[in-house]
DNA sequence: TTGTACGCGTTATCAG
DNA sequence: CTGATAACGCGTACAA
């Protein structure tokens, strides 16, 4: 009933334990006695323990991941490019979404010290000294997704949202509108507030004034919390487009102005952020900011596995840049 | 640099290692005592090694999640599910996604005798005699989300898709529509199958008869997908409805059939599966038939604690009820 | 090329 | 209530 081990494997095989274990892990042997090995494990079923052999060579084989929510659109993207690149590496990638708050993700860091994993793909939304603190002293490698904050000193992928959001202002100002609006998500996250940012120093550089009107802000990242921000505007006409934090808000605002009858992009102009499948399926079709989550998952896995096979390597940090798609929420055809 | 062990705990807090463990374990010791090996732990910060209690006690506290991909938004809720119920525990979560071939599946399951994980959570879409009985030698205890095969006895949780697709038929059928088409996946997986015996079961129900034209295929489950297929039809006025394998693959269709001028619901009805967000987003508002993606994660992963806290009691079958959501895209508004 | 024997860090048994 | 010690299954000196 117990699995077989590495001792019944090697009784079977006439052989000892140390041999077969040469066998496994491709350490020159007798072809011959490679040959029982292998029939005395096919024999057994035998699979070897990786609790027995974590414990012994101090690695686990897996990753861990840990991200604020992996429901959002952007994170399940960093998701599949990383899984993309681990299912080709030994490594099994351990989960650790819908980490919140910030006591979440201390605990969850605590617990990293237990050896389960040999590396750690981080993307908080949440930072704090502590935390710093805490990643610092990890005794396995930490790829960062994110801008890195102060004194945390490890391999990042790093987007620049501020600059995705340059694009969208920078395109939206060419195409002559003066009156944008930013429809961030919640400014309490290190994102919200880097987008802010961003919005207004192209703002200033297009020579456009930025007014508290100019500022809104979703309660999350749903369809639903972009309707009820345009809903809870009183006055569209101080308005000509809006700059919205993904496009799911972009989507419930788009429903919003369209039963209100304003027209899409002729009164007002609408972009989202992370161009995802939604941006081509609505009608008109969303001009959207691509952040390329999938490839800063592929690019974060790689860096990890670099630094795994390579501690001591100087610090790594690989910019993406963001990408804008025009569509037709923000150009007034000029074909029939 | 090395983490600390029970060794040195013990050694700080002046007791024996077994002392420590026990504390560790919430096993009764003097106040005493615990207060000093609890000192200690916090000063060294002590985290126990995950590898040396798996190796010891034989659980691993992992449970394995086995999909076909998690970019699929069912399963994607499925995930979220789990994830939910599964932080409530001690169990961390291992992804296999992306598990697409009959090979790659058993080679998964093979690993899984390497006592890496105390449970697999697994949804497969195609199945075979060799996975079942593969499925069968597992020593740890699986819970299937899709239907049994003949003889995979584990416990399992279960939506007839085939019903959700009967009730999107039958509400078409009594709101007037006769031409109704079927736009499935593809038919070489278990639920692409398990879809198209649905649909034919209700259409005889609804004395429909189903000639050929009525079932088409998508290549995939995307937007893109959907527009293809509509956009291969060449006589539309042999339709008056569609019934689309998912939310994603009818917005491809709804974009198509708004560019050819055909009006959703007058001349065609449009009905999803899955009643995502998006079902809201689109324009009309997609009737959509829900398959509880998410609650079935949770029920399946509830099953897996159970069994595991009980392997002897008998298997499990949960059955989920699907529910249709009537939106616009289906119904000609009486409302000005 | 192969085999013996020890140790990885825990938990559990058994004496005290 | 506590301490000493034997496993758990594997990899690897070291010896042969």
């Amino acid at each position: 009933m117990a699995s077989p081990t590495i001792n019944a494997v090697a009784l079977r095989a006439g052989v000892s334990v140390a041999s077969v274990s040469r066998v496994i892990n491709g350490i020159p042997v007798k072809p011959h006695t490679v040959a029982r090995v292998q029939e005395a494990i096919a024999e057994l079923n035998y699979e070897p323990n990786s609790a027995a052999r974590t414990l012994k060579v101090r690695q686990s084989d897996q990753i861990c991941l840990s991200f604020a929510d992996i429901g959002n659109p952007a994170y399940l993207a960093m998701t599949r490019g990383i899984d993309q690149v681990l299912r080709e590496s030994k490594y099994r990638l351990i989960l650790s979404s819908s980490v919140s708050s910030t006591d979440e993700i201390i605990t969850q860091l605590k617990t990293l010290s237990r050896g389960y994993a040999d590396g750690l793909i981080f993307s908080p939304i949440y930072s704090s000294p502590e935390i710093t603190q805490l990643v610092m002293a990890l005794p396995i490698p930490v790829v960062l997704i994110g801008t890195r904050p102060e004194g945390l000193l490890v391999d990042n992928v790093y987007i620049d949202s501020g600059k995705g959001i340059a694009l969208a202002v920078d395109h939206l100002a060419v195409t002559g509108r003066k009156k944008i609006a930013l429809i961030n998500g919640p400014l309490t996250t290190s994102p919200g507030i880097r987008r802010k940012q961003g919005f207004e120093k192209s703002m200033a550089k297009n020579d456009l004034a930025v007014s508290n009107d100019l500022l809104l802000q979703a309660e999350d990242f749903t369809s639903k919390a972009g309707y009820e921000v345009a809903a809870s505007i009183k006055n569209f006409s101080q308005y000509d487009a809006f700059v919205c934090v993904n496009d799911l808000v972009a989507s419930g605002v788009m429903r919003y102005l369209a039963e209100k009858k304003l027209s899409i992009p002729k009164d007002i102009a609408v972009v989202g952020i992370d161009n995802t499948e939604l941006s081509t399926v609505l009608n008109p079709a969303l001009t959207s900011v691509d952040l390329h989550a999938e490839k800063r998952g592929v690019v974060a896995a790689q860096m990890l596995l670099r630094r795994i096979a390579n501690p001591d390597k100087p610090i790594e940090q690989e910019v993406i840049e963001p990408e804008l798609t025009i569509r037709l929420s923000s150009v007034v055809g000029n074909q029939k």
